[in-house]
Parts: C-alpha cells; sequence; structure tokens
DNA sequence: TGCGTGCTTTGACAGAGATCAAGTGGAAAC
DNA sequence: GTTTCCACTTGATCTCTGTCAAAGCACGCA
C-alpha cells in the first residue's frame, strides 16, 4: 500500500509515525496547512471511538493497533463490517454521521484530520482522491470477499479463513520466505472473532479447539498461534487458491 | 445519485439512454472523445457477462435491467456479492482480471467504455474519479449493511429485509407519497434471492409463504409482490430506523 | 495467600435451516 | 389439447450451530 500523501518513506525522516497510509511530514507542499488540521488520539483497548450516530467531524487513519466497524441491532446482535488494521482509513468525505460503531481492539493510536480542511485539501489535490477511491475499492473486494465467508462458509471455514488472513497480514510484514511455519498473536478476543464471522464465541472456542486437535494449528497460550503448514489452512478455509483477501 | 458526467440532465436531448449514472452525451466537452470509446451491449436473462478470472477491458454501467456479481466456491456454493441495478457501475480502474462473475439477472443494457482510455479521462477528469468514489462509498456502505444481514439476522428478516430493499428502491421511482400499499414485481428467481442471502432456494420459498400466510405481504403470481404496510414490513426485518440500505 | 474478574473451554440439549424427495402450476412447444 | 419444462412449493428428516450452564485458567488486587 502507497502513502496517500508519498509513496517514498524513505526520506520522511522526522516523520513520528511512519505508518503507511497518511504521513503529511512526507510531503513538503502540503505540510504547511495540514499541520494545523492534523492531531493525534490514542485509544485504549476496548474503548469506543465513535458510536454510530454520533457527529463525525474528522477523517483518519490508523497509526498502530487495531480498530473495528460494528452495527448493532435493537436487540444486541452485533456484526462486524470492518477491520481496520495500520494505514486504514477511518470516515468519508461528505459524511456527517457516523453509520457505524468505531472500537479500539487493541490499544490505538489514530492520526486525525478536521474533516472540513481534509475535504478542501481533496478538492485542491487530485492524487489524494485517487489514493482514496483506491483504498475504498480494496475495502470493498474485502467486504465482498467476507460476504462469501458470512453467507457460504461452515463455521470451520470460517475460522480458518479469519487466521489466514491474519496470518497473510503478519507474514506479509514479518516473513519474506514463503514456506516455513508462521507465529502470530490473536489480535482479537473469541467474541470479537465470533461478531466478525457470524457465530457464537462458544463455537468460536469450539472449531478453534478442533483445527488445534486435527493439527492444522497449535497454540500456546490462548492467543498465540503457530500455523506449520499454510497450505493446509487456506484448504481448511475453502479458499480454491492464492489469490484472496485483500484486509 | 447524479451522473458522472453530468448533474443537469434536463438539456440531454438526443441522449438514447438517459440513465443516471454515465451520459457521455450530455457534455459536450468531453462527447467527441467519448464517442470513439464508448458502446452498447445488450445480454439476455440468464447470460453471463464476465467470468471470474477474465481479462477485463472495458468498464461500464448498467442501463436498463439487473446484474449481479457473484463468487463461486470450488464445490458450487455460490454468494452473490453485489446487485447492480441501473446506473450502478462495473469495473474496476486499474484492475486487469475480474475477481467475479457478472451475470445478467434480467435482459439488461449496459453502456461501456473502453477500459485504458476511461482511466485516461478519469486522469485528466478529477469530477469523474470523485463521482467514482463516492459511488464506491455507497457500495461499500451497501456491502456492510449485507454483512449485518448474511452474519446475524434470521431467514424470515433476511428475506423482509431484502423485499425492503427492493420496494424502496422502486418506491423511490414509482411512489412520491410515503404511505399506501406498495406494489412491485420481484427481479429475482428463488435461487438468486437465496444466492444473495445466503440461504437455500427452499428456506427462501418457505419464508416468503409464511410472510403471505401472516399477511406482512400478499402475492400475485409468483412474482408479483403488494406490501400493505411497509413499516411492518421493516419491523420484520429487524431494520430499527428507517435510515439503512444504500443499494 | 486468597479472592474476584474477565476470558476461555467444555458439556448437554434444542432448534433453525439444510438436505433429500415429491408434487404443483403455468407457460411455451408440439 | 396435450406434453414438456421450469420455477416454485411442500413435506420429512437430519445436522450444524445456538443456547444455557458450569467450570477452568490467568491475572491483578486486597
Amino acid at each position: 500500500m502507497t502513502p496517500i500523501f508519498k509513496v517514498d518513506h524513505t526520506n520522511c525522516q522526522d516523520c513520528p509515525i511512519r505508518h503507511r497510509a497518511v504521513c503529511a511530514h512526507c510531503d513538503a507542499d502540503e505540510l504547511e496547512e495540514l499541520e494545523e488540521i492534523k492531531y493525534y488520539r490514542s485509544f485504549e483497548a476496548g474503548q469506543t471511538i465513535i458510536w454510530s450516530g454520533d457527529q463525525m467531524n474528522f477523517v483518519g487513519s490508523v497509526v498502530s493497533g487495531i480498530a473495528s466497524l460494528t452495527q448493532t441491532m435493537e436487540d444486541g446482535r452485533t456484526q462486524m463490517v470492518g477491520l481496520l488494521l495500520p494505514s486504514d482509513f477511518v470516515g468519508r468525505p461528505g459524511r456527517e454521521i457516523a453509520p457505524y460503531d468505531v472500537q479500539a481492539t487493541t490499544d490505538l493510536v489514530m492520526c486525525c484530520f478536521r474533516k472540513k480542511p481534509f475535504e478542501e485539501l481533496m478538492g485542491t489535490t487530485p492524487h489524494i482522491a485517487h489514493r482514496l477511491l483506491q483504498m475504498t475499492l480494496d475495502e470493498l473486494d474485502a467486504a465482498r470477499e467476507w460476504m462469501l465467508v458470512l453467507g457460504r462458509k461452515t463455521a470451520r471455514e470460517k475460522i480458518a479463513s479469519l487466521l489466514s488472513i491474519i496470518a497473510r497480514r503478519d507474514a506479509s510484514i514479518s516473513k519474506k520466505g514463503n514456506s516455513g511455519p508462521i507465529v502470530f498473536d490473536l489480535p482479537l478476543t473469541r467474541e470479537a472473532m465470533a461478531d466478525y464471522l457470524g457465530l457464537t464465541l462458544e463455537t468460536v472456542s469450539r472449531q478453534i479447539s478442533a483445527l488445534k486437535k486435527d493439527q492444522v494449528i497449535s497454540l500456546q497460550g490462548k492467543r498465540h498461534v503457530t500455523i506449520p503448514d499454510m497450505g493446509r489452512l487456506m484448504e481448511e478455509a475453502g479458499d480454491d487458491s492464492d489469490g484472496g483477501f485483500l484486509v
């Protein structure tokens, strides 16, 4: 993923964040305006950042940690509809009211921009609009991939799909080679996984136990996962090819 | 919805299509270039327009009829991931390979643009990129709404949700008033509805029968639906407010 | 050390929806 | 008029996942 403001971060010396989507320090031309409208916010795990229906006077992107978008029905059923990883964008230019709850799933730092000036900047800086379009299309693809998971996969396949996504994301950061076991920490509680997958937390727990028993994965503690054979996991997920999730 | 090329269609005299998303005839400045790269295609109900994995050398928008995006797993399970109504956009600038099957659900006319020139035009015409961003964000919202439907709603609520969407879309075209019964034809087979909702066609049929029995809807024939009380239907769908679906 | 609290696991059971299997009805074709 | 075909409906049964309940485990706190 290329940053909105600049592709190359190598000369990004005094940038405190170095995350990939928004890095105003990297672009001298836009720096001055942005300093006025940009700020950082930190959240603790579990904190709600925005409530559905709230006025949204900023947009922003995730610097570190994980945030989630969730929808809740009157009777309390909730469905996660987005998982925001570092560099992902929150908020929509032109929208006043937040349509989802946004929650910090882990401790989180966001880089926020006041909405009005950001919109103006977008009007005068075409490559921001282009970059935003690209990111939105990626998110749309990811959402559609999830619709297949939610609509047609079994509980076991759902879990395998989720693990596969997280593994691949971490792999792209921590590993170069394509073989060997993959190791990572689950950034989600069982309940959050259930909300993402349209399951109950009990079913999530049972299926994780089953995958462990069948040696598709192994667990150290509750959250630390080792995947001995990524191909095997992807078979379990029902993915036909290695193309796929774009989260 | 405003068109990509021009907001106001009142002076769109010789435009043969007059659909809302793309109407090249409306904009004199862009006309000449576009005449070279624009063409129409018709499809019969059931025809596949693009296979997943195909090279895509065009983008376009739906003029009339309904198209669907579907994903299929190796074993044949299929999930619809998008429903394209007139004015909706197909294809993605910058993408070579189609990620989904695109099928004509009803008889269909599309307005297509060769991809390369369209991309160039987009580069030089900022408002096209902006419009596309807006449409993509709308689609993303609709996809996320569907994730709630797929993940957390019961079969009955799913059917009610789908009917509610179709009713509201038709209502926005055919009705001005907000009360009174709503009448429309289902543009989908039971199987297509099932693929959209992550159900089997038998369950779809049973739930439609149940809604009929409970007088939430009434049917003339298999496809012609009357909704006596829209509020009642939305209750059945589990929608808490009238805000909602953006398909 | 002991105790609560939050997250997780596991068990027993029930129910919503899938699966398998006929059967209906209407429209086009012969 | 009859046949054929296709979309749809309905029934019987099975099974996966949800629900309710209890218990385990790790960690912080008194």
